[in-house]
RNA sequence: GCCCCCAUCGUCCAGCGGCCUAGGACGCCUGCCUUUCACGCAGGUAACACGGGUUCGAAUCCCGUUGGGGGUACCA
């Protein structure tokens, strides 16, 4: 039998990375195996029935590149079908009407304004096995009679999800260990249905440094929000997969297709999995040093485009293709390309006050490094090595080596300690009475 | 409270009864390179939660303890 498997996420507005760490493991599955992906939104709440909700969350999908097969599919649009359910439950004594305070109403056909319990049968064992965490079981006595269908008229979630499922042919469900206990009561509906039972799957939960479920309150969970930050889908994908499961190779960073290629179901583990934004931020880098070189153009176009934190007519792409090479060489997200181009671009460099602090308070002889490179710089030939040896010439008087000799000189032309190699920077992208005057600036301050 | 799940370096992953004096990656530290940072290279730090079994032999199997997490809605 083919393999069917769906992402049936609730549509809030953005794609949270636990479900598209939960997507991804299911569209793993279905290409691995050469199965049937389907997505499935799960809005039979009213108010999550707004198309506004699922298409930033469609478009989050799109852009990891994890396309479905089937669906989109609606579950507000299938409440017919799920109320027929109901119906047959109601019907054949299963489930029961009942009232606001949760008494039982004699009646075997639906009524409006009255919400339809599910009877817990006594005694039972429900057990399954499941493919990441082997037998489960849990026993009927300990559960209680719920809710399938509100007073309002629409089904609860468990009811749609089981009927889905049956419907929709799916064989196996892989989705998040937080809905491991309400597995009983879907197999309870499905036996009660006379369907079939899919085989479950529960991935370990993505959790933070307290080790709590990864929570929108607390953490940043928005793929959309990593997406603005800079970093690429094939890092995020790449770097999802390795949460609960690991190639056997021991090779973490690779295309998504040979993940296809390695991915096991059955080689998921159990334990949940701290959300590394380190581990990421590496996976990121390496993927971007990646890139051709005009891909990496491509990428970064938008964070230097009318967002960027300079005037857009002071942009010029030819000074900022000069320093391309060395942004892909040490950036970590996309995003991080206006902290180490934005002194080309601003009229003054912004001053980070922690370099401030470094290279002007804290090192000696700032000023005088100052005075000196603001001397010699007002006449030496404007080239890389003249300009080099220039001030290094007037660092060897103060008795400091080029290392120690340029800090100073970096933070008053690009306002960091950390950029791009400054003399080559310095003699290639900028004028000369514009370097004299940011160090006159900085030396005026210190 | 009750039910369920989980437990190898700080973190992620490998290990599925002997190959383990436990391997890889991130992080961190040291050195090299060096015009800062990064990259690269060479090293280093660091773990089988605890207690009982089973077995000739256990990180690997079983039981218990402890710890952590999830669930327990007319949310999904």
């Amino acid at each position: 039998m083919t393999s069917r498997v769906r992402f049936a996420p609730s549509p809030t507005g953005f794609l949270h990375v636990g479900s598209a760490r939960t997507a991804l493991f299911n569209w793993l599955h279905a290409r691995s195996v050469g199965g049937t992906f389907v997505l499935r939104i799960e809005d039979t709440d009213a108010e999550r029935n707004r198309s506004d909700l699922t298409d930033s969350l469609l478009a989050e999908l799109e852009w990891l590149g994890l396309d479905w097969d089937e669906g989109p599919y609606f579950q507000s649009e299938r409440r017919d079908r799920h109320r027929e359910v109901v119906e047959d439950l109601l019907g054949s004594g299963q489930a029961y009407l009942c009232d606001a305070e949760n008494r039982e109403v004699d009646g075997s056909t639906m009524v409006d304004g009255l919400a339809v319990r599910f009877r817990m049968p006594a005694g039972a064992t429900m057990a399954f096995d499941d493919i990441v965490r082997g037998e489960v079981s849990f026993a009927t006595d300990d559960l209680e009679d719920f809710v399938i269908w509100r007073s309002n008229g629409s089904p609860m979630f468990l009811l749609a999800n089981a009927v889905d499922d049956a419907d929709m042919g799916i064989t196996q469900a892989i989705r998040g260990e937080d809905l491991l206990s309400g597995v009983p009561k879907v197999l309870l509906l499905l036996d009660a249905m006379g369907a079939p039972r899919p085989t479950y799957a529960h991935l370990p939960l993505l959790v933070n440094e307290q080790r709590k479920k990864l929570s929108k309150r607390r953490d940043d969970v928005s793929i959309g929000d990593y997406r603005e930050r800079g970093y690429l889908p094939e890092a995020m994908v790449n770097y999802l997969a390795l949460l609960g499961w690991g190639p056997p190779d021991e090779v973490e960073i690779r295309p998504l297709d040979e993940i296809v290629d390695l991915f096991r179901i059955q080689d998921v583990n159990k334990a949940a999995a701290f959300f590394d934004l380190k581990k990421l931020e590496h996976v990121n880098a390496t993927h971007l040093r990646a890139l051709a070189r005009d891909d990496f153009i491509d990428r970064v176009a938008p964070w230097v485009g009318d967002d960027a934190p300079w005037p857009p007519e002071r942009f010029d792409a030819g000074l900022f293709s000069v320093m391309v090479d060395l942004a892909q060489e040490k950036l970590r997200t996309l995003g991080d390309v206006t902290r180490f181009v934005d002194f080309l671009f601003l009229e003054d460099p912004v001053d980070d006050p922690e370099s401030w602090e470094k290279a002007m308070v804290k090192a000696p002889l700032a000023t005088e490094m100052l005075d000196g490179a603001a001397a010699v710089l007002a006449d030496c030939a404007w080239d890389t090595a003249s300009v080099l040896a220039a001030v290094a010439e007037v660092g060897e008087s103060l008795g400091l080596k080029l290392g120690k000799a340029q800090a100073p000189v970096r933070v008053a032309v690009t306002g960091r300690t950390v950029g791009p190699p400054l003399f080559e920077t310095m003699a290639e992208c900028m004028e000369r009475a514009e370097v004299l005057r940011r160090i006159a600036r900085a030396r005026a301050r210190l």
